[in-house]
DNA sequence: TTTATTGGTAAGTTTTAACTAACCGTAAGT
DNA sequence: ACTTACGGTTAGTTAAAACTTACCAATAAA
């Protein structure tokens, strides 16, 4: 499985959205990631397996502490996934035109 | 729920990614989309009502025909959104560096 | 060296969502 | 008018993945 098909998987659920955006500003321990999320902190470990392994985020200990952070790579695998995609839809619909033209 | 929101719920799916892939170069009717995937037509069909609602394609009718495109709305608002991650990275990355020379 | 603090993991349950089978409606062709 | 092609919808089933509880390991503080 690519980078961009573990991010797209990965960002499909909406707690591991709002854990992302947690740590949008600033790194974070799992415990303040957890806090105030409506579900227990286990299941954000869970969360956070997941997102690593997609490389939206990073992970360092520090001390007993493991704090998280934004990790880029993941984001332009899929921006990069959406461009293309773009790209293509771009000059489909250009061809289209044309061939609209051709059949006047 | 916003765009962005329903597009990223909608392409954490496999199937539904599988399914925009086969509308990247054409537009392409139902049961030409449902061809070749390991999944019945019907399944397709409510694939493509959830990629339609996250504004990822975009279905005209052509007689008893569906046919469907690439929408590059809801792309638009993924990119968006991962823009706007990527720039809150950048500063937070930004941010982490002038404390660490502070400290110093 | 005890005692918190922090967090990863496993087992089992619950919930969600993907899927199929069956059915119906609509438009074209004969 | 009958028939075929194309697709949307519903009900029910199955499979996936999110979640909790319980437990254990490692570090830091007392």
């Amino acid at each position: 499985m690519t980078d961009s098909e573990k991010a797209f998987n990965a960002l499909g659920d909406p707690m591991r959205r709002a854990i992302l955006e947690k740590l949008r500003n600033n790194p974070l321990a799992v415990a303040d990631i957890a806090d105030g999320l409506p579900v227990t902190r286990p299941a954000v470990s869970q969360h956070l397996k997941v997102l690593k392994d997609a490389k939206l985020i990073r992970v360092h200990r520090k001390g007993t502490r493991s704090v998280c952070e934004i990790d880029p790579e993941g984001i332009i695998a899929m921006r990069f996934y959406l461009d293309s995609m773009w790209d293509s839809a771009l000059t489909a619909f250009k061809q289209f035109a044309e061939n609209q033209q051709e059949n006047e």
